[in-house]
DNA sequence: ATGAAAGCGCTAACAC
DNA sequence: GTGTTAGCGCTTTCAT
């Protein structure tokens, strides 16, 4: 295919006029090798001449390393949408350059089908695994994990019985739609509708459920079914949920939408119906998405660092594959409520600082 | 690091009994070879006894193939805020995998240093090379296509002495600017913005600039170089852009912007002052990401297809490497113009369809 | 129809 | 210090 021919340890060596081991050891930096600085000269001009490149399959035959990480995305469909992924991507990408590893990207479509990440740690493709949004019935990854592959969840989901073999980077959803929901609470509201998504969906999503029952609860609120629709992951699903929830009165004074893509559908159902942000609907999202602060009214919401979160699971998972396992099996993220203007607890004014 | 034993070709062929060379034989289905009904049986069997998955490495060694696509991002902090990525990168990810490739995400910062991608293919990592947004002056991929090495482009950029050898997906954006700026000449408009990209970024944007003055050219309108802004690809640059605009009388009337998110900004700073949109200043975007439709108010915009761009590029270049060289070299989308209510062609009513 | 043997390009244990 | 040699696990002629 390549016009070129192909330049080998072998062709290095013959032009430094030395032997392929040397060759090795050079290119390698191998520690305790002392190699004469003339010598060594000569193979690394000859390497450069050539424009060598280790044949990375040869490579990590015999060494049984690839340098690659596999980053497994299930439910691939979100990225469609979602924006959480592509600054976790960006987060993940950066630092694993840095550490010298490659990125294989896994999008997984069906995850009751599993086989597919399976493939890349049984044929030795790759050194280590992230996963995000894997589900919790997910029978493969525990095997993995049991069996000591270097694994590490973005979101953590409990696991009997694992739970001190799992590394894990993630923010407490539980606290954050708490203190969302409280917030909201706390500005009056009582009448608090909340749009999530389908059940069986990601352990995230039900923690969010879960703070804003708490804090129902905690405030003496009664639960009303009612007034929890689901979606999925999209403007449009925010959009026929919040419709739903204006058909019959009376109206909820308040929502904490499941994220920020979700809220933008809402807020315009909203505004369709003649009804003003704040004023008699306050709204409140999840993920503080780079656009949060441009919507109309700026979006209050949870804000998660994607980009924080793909960085660390980097960091965790090379140093879990060089031998240098994290101080902490679990690293989890603040994700503190960043106030704007849909909430009502600040009146119109400049626009928020960004992220 | 595993626990397990490794299971090789050669511990199932043991367990079948009969040679490695049957077992590769029958798992490979090599053609033009007829293996005993029984025998092949009881190698599948063995196979799936031991859950034997062939070493990746191994094989490529041999076979001097990886089934992996690179798939080159330069500009990788765009991953953070634009929504084409993404998309894309679920289109290519889903043909891909469905024709047995992995993909190996290169997220390059700085593309002027482009030894990125090529150790990828220096080193035998990758099978063929789709690229996105690369710079107009890197130099080493041109070396690479005549070389004739398999690789993609997406989103084409002339190159002078290689058009007859460049395989592309792309939209023509010109052609789109055009539509885009006319429709709003057609409302009435002269007076028209536009918000853009820095100019030393991606061809594709300059192409939209193009367009747009054209079309102001075509109408007889002057150009007015006051009234083009450079911004990056994100919502806040748009803000801060259309804050400028503002800053002087008379207003643009109309503002053709070079991506939804900036879109976004731009209407925020729109509001922001007070003015009415689209009957004080009319918006049209580019790009069509999913919440346009839901924008305060619809986004009129250019759709493109990312999603389809991807899968279009995975299946020109599975087809390159297979040796199916794609029919046409070039492949051009249509990108047609959204209308919705941001241009003020259409009063408000219910919310357009999404995509 | 099946098996023996060579070799892909590299690293690393062992000689010299 | 540097070269010789033996594999890593697989595919693939070439014999049988």
């Amino acid at each position: 295919m390549t016009g070129k021919p192909r330049v080998t340890s072998y062709q290095v060596a013959q032009r430094a006029g030395v032997s392929r081991t040397t060759v090795s050891l050079v290119l390698n930096e191998v520690p305790g090798v002392n190699i004469r600085e003339e010598t060594r000269r000569r193979v690394l001009r000859a390497a450069e001449e050539l424009g060598y490149v280790p044949n990375a399959a040869a490579r990590s035959l015999v060494s049984g390393q690839t340098r690659t990480l596999g980053l497994v995305i299930s439910h691939a469909e979100h990225l469609q949408v979602d924006a959480f992924i592509p600054q976790l991507l960006y987060g993940f990408g950066l630092v694993s350059r840095q550490r010298g590893y490659r990125v294989l990207l896994e999008t997984v479509e069906d995850v009751t089908k599993p086989d597919a990440y399976t493939e890349l740690v049984r044929g030795n493709r790759i050194d280590g695994l992230a996963v995000l949004n894997f589900r919790c019935d997910d029978s493969q990854l525990p095997e993995l994990i049991r069996r000591g592959f270097p694994v590490v969840l973005i979101g953590f989901h409990p696991w009997p019985g694992l739970e001190d073999k799992i590394f894990a980077v993630e923010t407490d959803g539980v606290a954050a739609a708490i203190r969302a929901t409280r917030h909201l609470i706390a500005l009056g509201h009582r009448r608090i509708a909340h749009i999530t998504f389908s059940p069986e969906n990601y352990y995230a999503t039900q923690d969010r459920l879960r703070g804003y029952r708490q804090a129902l609860q905690a405030a003496g609120i009664e639960w009303d079914p009612a007034w929890v629709r689901y979606g999925n992951f999209s403007a449009a699903s925010g959009y026929q949920a919040m419709r739903q929830l204006l058909r019959r009165k009376p109206y909820p004074t308040a929502l904490f939408a499941g994220n920020d893509t979700i809220a933008l559908g809402a807020m315009a159902a909203i505004h369709r119906k003649g009804l003003r942000i704040p004023e008699d609907i306050a709204v409140v999202g999840y993920d503080d998405i780079p656009t949060a602060p441009y919507m109309v009214p700026p979006l209050t919401t949870v804000r998660i660092s994607p980009l924080e979160q793909g960085r660390i699971a980097a960091e965790m998972l090379s140093g879990l594959i060089e031998g240098n396992p994290p101080q902490h099996r679990r690293i989890c993220l603040p994700a503190p409520l960043i106030v704007r203007e849909s909430c009502g607890a600040k009146r119109q004014r400049a626009v928020s600082a960004g992220r």
